[in-house]
RNA sequence: GUGGGUGUAGCUCAGCUGGUUAGAGCGCCAGGUUGUGGCCCUGGAGGUCGUGGGUUCAAAUCCCAUCACUCACCCCA
């Protein structure tokens, strides 16, 4: 169909005007929401040093096994396109010291991420998220924190239809026991289980849970939950952050198969999912990760976070018909017939220089054309300049949504809209 | 990496079992109104039928390959 050089590469796309006005809106209201958490923002490379990833995500993950964009610099050093935005966070926080600052440091970020897949529904190569991270305290508020935040924005959005799943996958302490459980109670009935889970029993016990396969979730029916086997404090802290969510009225359900990609998960994990979405339900997530920022060898200090989805948040949006309040595009346009081109021109970047939003023709149309041009823009008024009137200053002025119109001077047509504009966005805010 | 589906105009799609110059709706441009938008009417521009090969007198249509897109698995936002 098309030259493959004018073509984005694969799970990579252009967001044209249409959608760039949804982006640019969503990314307002998020600036607002999480200003009113106490959020600061944050911008981190988008690549770093390869190992910042492989020790952070975890050596034996997906991400770090088959989905990095790795690349060697001139200088032989191997740097990644970032998968994810927890480890850069985290790298920055030590990079700059910020543990000597008051605690708990509470950043935001948004910008693109890069994972090597096979693009589906809800997911692509370069995509956007945006996220928080609280590092610094333990406080189970703050893990509600994380999941009322992005609840906040989705909530002003106005999209229904969210669930919030919440799990706990213990610690350091506590999970061990867990690991040995499931391999001591699964190794015998393996072979009973599907090619994926008997790989996963090695690598990756705890997703065995997340199995979708009948048959093989016969053999794991009878399983206990991590949730047995968590130790006083991961239960306390559990409990609370349950309490948390119940005083912030976030309902939620406890999904005990939730256990989540990244080896730095500890206590906390969480999805919202949104059945909008198709396979890739989950909208955002996130989790505790007390043992990070010791493990890319940094002081013992706690910290939670989330990320959520831009494109994922988007489809949500959109199947649940959901449109953004555009801004017309322009609030005048100047028309011309005749020999009045420089009057127009003039005319135009007075009302720009004013703070009008004004648009012009530039292909020498005829009126007609102007004027469908101006209606095709949702101009609020047309200016229309003949030869005859403007020999005489003159200027007739449309309103375009009743057809009225009237003759103004030219050069006090600026201070006219502008007084005109005024009044009707005065009436507008009172509706 | 594995499996399924789909590639015809800018967009959404017709084109049956192969048969002249490949169509519609929307959009775009122009005109109907030589100085006035939305509705309506008329006309126009725009297509290597994804690409390459094969079968055939003849291929958008059948076969093969390839590429792209798409959905799903794995995994994740």
């Amino acid at each position: 169909m098309l030259n493959l050089l004018a073509k984005t590469p694969r799970g990579t796309e252009d967001v044209l005007p249409k959608k760039s006005r949804i982006w640019r809106y969503i990314e307002g209201q998020l600036a607002d929401v999480f200003q009113l958490f106490g959020y600061e923002e944050i911008r981190t490379p988008i690549f770093e040093e390869t190992e910042l990833f492989q020790r952070g995500i975890g050596e034996s993950t997906d991400i770090v096994e088959k989905e990095m964009y790795t690349f060697t610099d001139r200088a032989g050093r191997s740097l990644t396109l970032r998968p994810e935005g927890t480890a850069p966070v985290v790298r920055a926080y030590l990079q700059h010291k910020l543990y000597g600052e008051p605690q708990p440091v509470k950043l935001y970020y948004i910008g693109p991420m890069f994972r090597y897949e096979r693009p589906q529904a809800g997911r692509s190569r370069q995509f956007h998220q945006f996220g928080a991270e609280a590092l610094g305290t333990q406080d189970p508020a703050v893990d509600a924190e994380m999941i009322a935040i992005p609840m906040e924005l989705f909530r002003r959005l106005g999209l229904a239809g969210v669930e919030v799943q919440i799990n706990s996958i213990g610690c350091p302490r506590c999970r061990p026991g867990y690991r040995a459980y499931l391999i001591e109670t699964l190794r015998p009935s393996i072979g009973e289980m599907c090619a994926d889970c008997q790989r996963r029993l090695e690598r990756n016990p705890m997703r065995v849970l997340d199995c979708k396969d009948e048959s093989c979730n016969r053999v794991k029916e009878d399983l206990k939950p991590i949730l047995d086997f968590l130790c006083p404090e991961c239960k306390d802290h559990f409990q609370a952050v349950q309490d948390y969510l119940q005083l912030l009225e976030i309902p939620y359900v406890i999904n005990r198969h939730l256990v989540r990609g990244f080896d730095y998960y500890t206590k906390t994990v969480f999805e919202i999912v949104h059945s909008g979405l198709g396979a890739q339900s989950a909208v955002a997530g996130g989790g505790r990760y007390d043992g990070l920022i010791e493990e890319v060898g940094g002081p013992s200090v706690p910290a939670v976070g989330f990320a959520a989805g831009m494109e994922r948040l988007m489809l949500t949006l959109e199947a649940a018909g959901w449109e953004p309040p555009i801004k017309s595009g322009a609030e005048v346009y100047v028309a011309g017939a005749g020999e009045t081109r420089r009057t127009v021109v003039d005319i135009v970047f007075r009302l720009r220089r004013a703070g009008i939003a004004a648009e012009m023709d530039y292909l020498d149309k005829s009126l007609r054309a102007q004027m469908k041009a101006a209606n095709r823009l949702n101009a609020v008024w047309t200016v229309i300049v003949g030869e005859d009137e403007a020999a005489k200053n003159l200027a007739v002025v449309r309103h375009m949504e009743s057809g009225r119109q009237e003759e103004v001077p030219i050069d006090t047509i600026t201070d006219w809209l502008k007084e005109q504009l005024a009044a009707r966005s005065c009436r507008g805010a009172e509706e």
